[in-house]
DNA sequence: CTGTATCCTTCCAGATACTG
DNA sequence: CAGTATCTGGAAGGATACAG
């Protein structure tokens, strides 16, 4: 792992850094329910693109978010983890959770159906 | 205030859709200190451009996350506060600011200097 | 002071094709 | 299956000038 150096002073920034960007957080909401498959996490994010989540996903293993097991077997077999301090980003991801319920629930008349 | 229709099924992603942006957070967090003029976030927000700034503010206030308050004097003064959605916003800042400290106390061994 | 209005650049995401 | 390698388009942000 790569410690990044001169993090931002603020707390929050620093979370920004790490964490500001969409697909990054819903890949924390799936691997929160457990170790993932590329392929299934490829599937649950609905849309996003393998380049760009493969790119994700190394950003999260270099800054110590996620472990990345690969099986030495064809077709190959490779699996993601959260790390302890990636687990820790529950706390995080609860709070979206539960502002986004409390929005929903004040300014949402209908919600889309999938 | 625009209702959004069609907000995402999920909570996480109608957080993200509201807030899921850099600037957009680290507004929330100067507000939650008090009521801001223009220039105070401006400048609070290093290196935020006018256009940018405006627009975010725009954004947020059709959301129902802040108020605009134009005082009609010359040069004109405009404050802009947190709406009570917005105020609980504070539960999701304060989990960012949590990680953020855990990640730097874990993983930083120096701090950048402002 | 608090904006609009343009222009310009950069970057990231998406699509596609190919490989071990 | 899980990638890598390119190419491309568009949106977001920055710089600047001007206005009420």
């Amino acid at each position: 792992m790569q410690v990044i150096e001169n993090l931002p002073p603020c707390p929050v920034e620093t979370t920004l850094l790490l964490m500001g960007d969409k697909w990054k957080v819903l890949i924390v909401r799936d691997l929160l329910t457990g170790t993932k498959r590329f392929g299934e996490l490829k599937k649950s994010l609905n849309g996003i693109s393998q380049k760009v989540l493969t790119s994700h996903l190394r950003t999260m293993e270099k800054n110590g978010l996620i472990t990345r097991k690969v099986y030495p077997q064809v077709p190959p077999k490779v699996e993601y983890t959260l790390t302890e301090v990636g687990e820790s980003l529950k706390q995080v991801h609860d709070a979206m959770l539960d502002w986004g319920s409390i929005y929903k629930s004040k300014y949402s008349t209908k919600t889309s159906r999938v």
